[in-house]
RNA sequence: GGGGACGUGGCGGAACCGGUAGACGCAGCGGACUUAAAAUCCGUUGGCCGCAAGGCCGUGAGGGUUCGAGUCCCUCCGUCCCCACCA
């Protein structure tokens, strides 16, 4: 017998696909479409296992549902823009687009070779002009209709990197980059409006029933929609107010109206316009405003530290009883970017208002009262009551339930002309603006007659230049010499370009609907991505639950109104794939040690691990998830060198459950590899000539083999289709068990033929070029890439008898065996003639017996 | 602080709707082949008692529902993830 040589098998069909087009899609085809994506990757240099496994579940899905008879889109591109290209440049002084584009060459070779069934012709990175051109055209679209604008407000800045950072990239209030104290800043920015869809994406949520519940929460409490009451608290005093701009009083968001009675302060944010003015005014105010910016450059700092307050001296009156005034207080605690930026605070029912009051010595008045409590005997200490109960204290509320209560002083607020009952989110708009080179320019012009100019659809694509120097923190656009400089595509005079980039999530936000045809002049084609979209299985990473999973719904959905669209959402189907962990290794001096230098010696009952070359003993660590921090990449190309890059496949996907993390361990790639040399084996001299027809019927070998296959294929089937791969190949590891036990014989010839035909066509999804290679030796037409997917026959999967156990008061005390479908009847008298079980029943009542068909029975004793 | 998920052999995990817990793989142990090793193959492997037949215990802990619970309900313990002064 020879070898499976997976070294000189896998490039030859891997030539084969391609020659023969067999991943092309065809868009239009009678067939019914299938889109399968997985998340694009960045071109960061190489591959590893991490990336092999996520594909790889792609690809079982892309090659099950094309031998399903589906017309499969399966594309792959580049998320090609981003940081890492530039401090590649600044580090290393290369030209990022020239180190992007080496990378994507590396990276598209690796994946090759994982044997992906991937229609290449459709390849497109976002740094290709083609693309970021007519992003800039997409983006003019959105301005045009109001969903992009620009306006100040506070961002996170790097003052070392000079960018703004998004809130993702604020690690501890610390740039993730240069690890500097993020500040709060106050810039033009532009943003996308996202929050004009909050309800919209919300509603969107339950439509989509084949995403993961957790992602779908995720993305609920992200929008974080909140009903309440808008109100005015008038400042106390002579009308107008102390504050130019404020005559109205200070405006409040509250989602617990109900405690208005309860209510001892309010509160602004340091960013509130009153505290604003008031530090421009009073140095005392300054200073107070000028540290809570200082302490609380991020909102996870914030909480660390105190609730601070300054207390302005201004008074409000409240809502539901003039005679009764609150302090105004300037309070850290308070974001100015939800709501109003402003609260009432009432210290008794809410625990940040209580801490605050206890600090700066402001009533506690309670006004609901918990059930079982005395209104004479309840107190609020340390901790705030925010459970129901009944509202006292409360005038015109006295007795109502606290949902009751909020109705009540909603509408008693806006009969009065106070306020409005009130819809918020936690949602806010996307700013989009990166002070960045290495991206997508904002197709702007700023003219000094004009103002904000988009520049003209003639004069797309805004080109990045091709010399930019990253050599010194800030962004190269802005410096270049003269790119900046243009004329006003309105007047004609000179003006300047918005030098700003797109933040690269808004790359990522469409390029699914480019690859309908990503040759298209448009930036996409309607009837393409109208045959195409949704994506019907969408994979990739937890982490973009509320990042890109949210922004490209919201941008379906703007490109949907704007007609460019069918669909409102673009992935109709998604599964979050785990990570795959390997162990880590450090030598004593805490340095780490790559897998591919560490030998183990085994000792005793455990194993040590070594340097391989020194000797050196090393601390072996946590399986973590794979970076190159802590060298325990592993490489796809190496694990293809030595195994094959089927069995990689094969173990990546057969270990764990696929949305969880998987450990990398060189025995299990082995175990893998087993599989394949025991497949091999099984084809080493097929029945080549055997047909397929039933004349081995007679033979209890070639019975059992049928029943094995056709079992295989209906677990198999079901498991792919749910997303257990694991299971998937653990019934092929049994199916091949199976064959092996089956003797070969005259009588189970065409038995085996089924049963190795099936094999390949199963295993095809796991490990491709096997299957192609085994299909080959069988004599099987054409490729396993183009065949069908086995047929499967329940009633060759079915037993010719089930072994029903019998229990007697919940423990297994015998079995019986009975005809599949055998009636209570039946079983009963089967049960009740079978010695053992009557023995055992000796002395005891039988009361009852439960049959479940073909499953189990139950016998009941006891004293009737 | 809020929300969510999970806890099964030495390890990764399986068990569909409440119906034989531990499939499949890894590791281990015993054996065959071999001068020997590797590779391969066969057998075995939850714990305890027993020569055996067999029995008892067993899915984080405790309780409940049920003829029957890994699965459903309650309480607790532990681990992980997400959000987080969101009014």
């Amino acid at each position: 017998m020879v070898r499976y040589n997976p070294k000189e098998v896998e490039p030859r069909w891997r030539a084969a696909w391609a020659a023969a087009g067999v991943f092309r899609a065809e868009t239009g085809s009678d067939r019914p479409k299938y889109y399968v994506l997985e998340m694009f990757p960045y071109p960061s240099g190489h591959l590893h296992v991490g990336h092999a496994r996520n594909y790889a579940m792609g690809d079982v899905v892309a090659r099950f549902k094309r031998a399903r008879g589906f017309n499969v889109l399966h594309p792959m591109g580049w998320d090609a823009f981003g940081l890492p290209a530039e401090n590649a440049a600044a580090e290393r002084g290369v030209d990022p687009a020239a180190w992007t584009r080496a990378n994507i060459d590396t990276m598209r070779e690796e994946l090759k070779r994982l044997g992906l069934s991937i229609d290449w012709s459709r390849e497109f990175a976002t740094c290709d002009v083609d693309y970021y051109g007519r992003q800039q055209a997409l983006f003019l679209k959105l301005m045009d209709r109001g969903l992009a604008y620009r306006k100040e407000s506070l961002v996170n800045w790097d003052p070392a990197d000079m960018t703004v950072l998004a809130n993702e990239q604020v690690i501890d209030g610390r740039g993730w980059r240069s690890g500097a104290a993020v500040e709060r800043r106050k810039l033009t920015q532009w943003f996308l409006r996202i929050t004009d869809y909050a309800d919209d994406l919300l509603a969107g949520l339950e439509t989509l029933d084949r995403w993961p519940a957790k992602v779908r929460l995720m993305q609920e409490n992200w929008i974080g929609r909140s009903r309440g009451l808008r109100l005015t608290f008038a400042f106390a005093g002579e009308a107008g107010g102390p504050v130019a701009g404020l005559d109205a009083g200070i405006d409040v968001y509250t989602t617990r109206p109900d405690t208005l009675f309860g209510a001892s302060f309010v509160a602004v944010s340091p960013h509130h316009p009153l505290a604003e003015h008031l530090a421009a005014e009073d140095a005392r105010a300054g200073a107070f405003v000028a540290e809570c910016r200082r302490g609380g450059a991020s909102e996870a700092a914030i909480e660390a530290g105190e609730k601070l307050g300054f207390d302005t001296g201004i008074k409000v009156v409240h809502p539901f009883d003039s005679t009764l005034e609150l302090p105004v207080w300037i309070a850290n605690f308070v974001l100015m970017d939800y709501g109003t930026g402003a609260i009432f605070g009432c210290p008794a029912h809410d625990q940040r208002d209580l801490d605050f009051a206890r600090k700066y010595n402001l009533p506690v008045r309670p006004v609901v009262l918990p059930s079982g409590e005395e209104a004479a005997s309840f107190h609020v200490k340390q901790e705030a009551y925010v459970g129901p109960g009944r509202i006292y204290n409360s005038g015109f509320m006295d007795g109502l339930e606290v949902e009751a209560a909020k109705a009540a002083a909603i509408a008693r607020v806006e009969a009065a002309g106070q306020g409005l009952g009130a819809t918020v989110y936690r949602l806010r708009d996307w700013g989009v603006s990166r002070q960045r080179g290495w991206g997508c320019p904002i197709p702007i012009v700023y003219c000094p007659g004009c103002g904000v100019v988009g520049v003209s659809p003639g004069d797309l694509p805004v080109r990045l230049p091709e010399q930019l120097d990253f050599s010194t923190p800030g962004n190269p656009l802005a410096r270049h010499p003269t790119w900046k400089y243009t004329t006003c595509p309105r007047c004609g005079g000179p003006a300047e370009r918005e030098t700003d980039t797109l933040d690269t999530f808004v790359d990522s936000s469409w390029y699914f609907a480019r690859f309908a045809d990503p040759a298209a002049e448009a930036p996409i084609d309607k009837a393409a991505a109208d045959y195409w979209l949704p994506v019907d299985q969408y994979i990739g990473g937890v982490e973009h639950a509320v990042l890109h999973l949210l922004y490209a719904r919201f941008i379906t959905r703007a490109l949907k109104d704007d007609g460019l669209l069918g669909v409102a959402e673009p992935f109709a189907g998604l599964f979050t794939q785990g990570m795959v962990t390997h162990e880590t290794y450090r030598r004593q001096n805490g340095e780490w040690v790559e897998p591919a230098d560490v030998e183990f010696r085994v000792e005793g009952a455990g194993r040590r691990a070594v340097d391989a070359v020194t000797g050196e003993p090393l601390i072996v660590g946590d399986s973590e998830k794979m970076s190159k921090s802590r060298r325990n990449v592993v490489a796809p190309a190496r694990i293809a060198d030595a195994y094959g890059i089927d069995a990689a496949r094969l173990f990546v996907l057969s270990d764990s459950p696929p949305d969880r993390d998987v450990e990398w361990t060189s025995a299990g790639v082995e175990g893998a590899a087993r599989l394949i040399q025991r497949v091999w084996a099984e084809f080493d001299d097929p029945p080549a000539g055997a047909r397929l027809g039933d004349p081995s019927a007679s033979d209890a070998a070639a019975q059992n083999l049928r029943r094995a296959t056709h079992r295989a294929i209906g677990a198999v089937t079901g498991a792919i289709e749910s997303f257990r791969f694991n299971s998937a190949v653990a019934r092929l590891y049994e199916f091949v068990a199976a064959i092996r036990a089956c003797p070969d014989a005259p009588e189970t010839r065409a038995a085996r033929r089924e049963a190795l035909s099936a094999l390949a066509r199963l295993i095809a999804p796991f490990a491709p070029h096997l299957a192609e290679e085994c299909w080959l030796r069988l004599g099987e037409e054409g490729m396993v890439a183009r065949a069908p997917w086995p047929t499967y026959d329940p009633a060759l999967a079915r037993d010719e008898e089930k072994v029903l156990p019998v229990q007697i008061d919940g423990r297994r005390r015998g079995e019986v065996r009975a005809p599949p479908g055998a009636s209570e009847a039946e079983v009963r008298r089967l049960v009740l003639d079978d010695p053992e079980i009557s023995r055992r029943l000796e002395g005891l009542t039988l009361r009852k017996m439960i049959v479940v068909q073909d499953r189990i029975v139950n016998l009941v004793t006891g004293q009737p």
